[in-house]
DNA sequence: GTATATACATACATATGTGTATGTAAAAGC
DNA sequence: GCTTTTACATACACATATGTATGTATATAC
């Protein structure tokens, strides 16, 4: 087939990307083909070889186009408001939940993350590096919780490094169950009154 | 090959569904295939296409092995304790991180379950069943909650249906952090006093 | 303007999984 | 004691995924 320009390039891999992620959220990383991706995105396989190594590859691709900004998102937030701890901890809680049900992108992509993907061999290795932002977050968290502390809004008996793992636990689940709540019978309607009340019961009343 | 008694033979189907669960654990479902079970189990193929229909049908009677077990256990805790309705949800949480940290059988079979199958195709059904259970429990937690109201338990300003929402979101959040934390540095040494402490937020002082 | 590297498509070799059909020896039923 | 199931093992047919090797037209570099 005919050379395409760099440009031109550059969308393909972009479209391959998008194909894979749809494709992934049909029938689950496992179960996709190269083949099923590169007709999802009117290529052949040897594009997705062009471009990526494999699968997996192809996979961590997709999946860093949104982590990565997300993060990001998720720490500014956490670093911002500083005059109230308590209050930036509720705001950094809520653009988790908006930016997965604003942007489709990031909600298919970690969907697939939560549901559709098997950590063993190759994605393994991710399971250690979850737990490792995970404790990241939860440091952060701690810190936010002792700024609540020093300014004191927190209830007496909060501890902020329990308060601060027990709010990542929490919010890891209500993801989830927020990602699963497809048709929004049970948590979709109630997740900023949840934020809301969790952040409640520690603020000193 | 020579027929085996009845009691052999439920033996056999046992062994491969023990066999079933370390391959899946190892492998992860999707990757594995019928012949490693089988091979994991010292039978062929043919015995396993004799005790069930396919994969699938094997997976399910892993998971219903350690699940139907575990709801039981959780739904009597939550209905006990009926003079010190907090108490007994704290009870009910202990109880379910106690039972994954004891049993190794349901720790592999949940760590399968939370990190080693894709629900799409024949398991996409599994998440409907995951909410339906979900709200049960929500519901059932939300009884807990109006009673420790009506018993005056309650700190002011708790909703009952938010409290629950958030106490399962907030379980389920930290059996999947347990379950990730294999070396035990973020949460395992913890979870009591994370469990004390999401009680004690609602608990009226 | 020519050479070369690029961005793919095509073709091939290899392996591996699935479901079923068939074989078989002993346990159960009568 | 004979027949019939049972509880598997073995064999076969079919499909399909993967990685690589090769082909090729055209941007791009010079």
């Amino acid at each position: 087939m005919a050379r395409r320009t760099k440009e031109a390039a550059e969308q393909t891999r972009s479209e391959i990307i998008d194909a894979a992620r749809r494709v992934f959220s049909r029938r689950g990383v496992s179960q996709t083909t190269l083949e099923h991706i590169a007709r999802e995105a009117g290529v052949t396989r040897g594009a997705i070889y062009w471009h990526f190594a494999n699968k997996t590859e192809l996979f961590f691709a997709m999946r860093d186009q949104v982590q990565i900004p997300l993060l990001d998102r998720m720490y500014n937030a956490l670093l911002s408001a500083e005059g109230d701890p308590l209050a930036g901890l509720e705001q950094f809680m809520l653009q988790v939940i908006e930016g997965v049900s604003q942007d489709k992108q990031m909600r298919e992509t970690y969907d697939i993350i939560a549901f559709k993907c098997e950590y063993v061999n190759d994605l393994e290795g991710v399971l250690g590096e979850m737990l490792k932002t995970c404790r990241d977050m939860v440091d952060r968290l701690e810190k936010t919780y002792q700024r609540a502390e020093a300014a004191n809004q927190l209830r007496n008996g909060v501890d902020p490094r329990l308060a601060a793992l027990e709010s990542y636990a929490f919010l890891s689940g209500l993801c989830r169950l927020w990602l699963s709540d497809h048709r929004g019978q049970i948590v979709r309607k109630q997740t900023r009154e949840m934020i809301a009340g969790h952040i409640a019961t520690r603020r000193r009343s």
